[in-house]
DNA sequence: CTCAAAATCACCCTTTCGGGTGACGCGCGA
DNA sequence: TCGCGCGTCACCCGAAAGGGTGATTTTGAG
């Protein structure tokens, strides 16, 4: 990557070069301004590597973490709901984005990391199925990736 | 990889056009050195940091100070920690599993729902990369796809 | 300095996903 | 009875993911 880097800037100051000799031949004079640009370049170069050196390097992040040490009552999770049991989807959502029973079931189960053959043969149904089902699911949720779809899913509070 | 090739091709392009640009107007207005001087120096500042930024992107020295455990029971959402900011990674979990802080990137980054190669251009690395930061971490984790990483890293306490 | 871990990248090959299309049966309400 | 939503299934094809191997570079510890 460096390599790129440093490649990349060697050529561009060929490149700058050449257009220094090119310009050589009409103006003769005006050197000082090339000299100039140059300079502040290569100095503001410097200083801006410098800079964002510096500005990351005390991006240290320090983390203390800890061990749960004891546990009393295990408090709900990030999503809203107030939740009874085990998890309750958002109806509302699920009815607006038009997410069938059987759908969800396949976005349990995909977010549960099962591939659609495995689905297929958890739900007795083939696996073009199930493909079918993640397809619609897919496009209600506008996911492009089951992962995206978890994703989606979990923010919009239908699965944990 | 070519991709960066045209990437870099075409800013050295527009830098080196920039700058003709200016000079022209330089040369026909007989005016100001300093704004000249300015957004060379203004260029090339903004340059150098993102540099500066890309180059030492996750400069981070992870101080882990675990504190004696005594039980752990994790039994209904895999993380909850409650309020606290962002959350923070079961160091310990991680350091057992031999989760490196790349890999632990990629991984955030599978369960944020994004494909190979939206890491690849998000991380700017190639996506042969990050397939194989991918597959070392399907290794770690027993997990066949990466749905299932994503599943069991959130039991483990690694991700939110 | 040397060694090892980590990170990077490439190539090949197989499997899995996902999109698109078409089709069939069942139950339910108009 | 018809239409419709839902669930079911198939086939094709391209894209994405995953497995395996090998290689180089960077970086930090000893």
């Amino acid at each position: 990557m460096k390599k790129t880097v440093i490649f990349y800037g060697l050529l561009g100051g060929v490149l700058i070069a050449l257009l220094k000799l090119v310009e050589f031949r009409f103006l003769v004079l005006e050197h000082s301004l090339e000299i100039y640009g140059g300079l502040v370049a290569l100095l503001f170069s410097v200083l801006g590597i410098w800079l964002g050196l510096k500005l990351t390097r005390t991006r240290e992040t320090v983390i203390v973490r800890e061990v749960p040490v004891l546990v009393e009552v295990q408090v709900p999770m990030p999503a809203p709901v107030s939740a009874a049991g085990p998890f309750a989807p958002n109806r509302a959502r699920l009815e607006q984005l038009g997410i069938t029973p059987r759908e969800l079931e396949i976005l349990e189960a995909i977010a549960g990391g099962f591939s659609n053959r495995e689905i297929a043969e958890r739900l007795f149904v083939s696996e073009n199925t199930v493909k079918t089902h993640a397809a619609r699911l897919f496009d209600k949720l506008s996911a492009k990736r089951r992962t995206q779809a978890v994703q989606l899913a979990k923010e919009a509070g239908l699965i944990p």
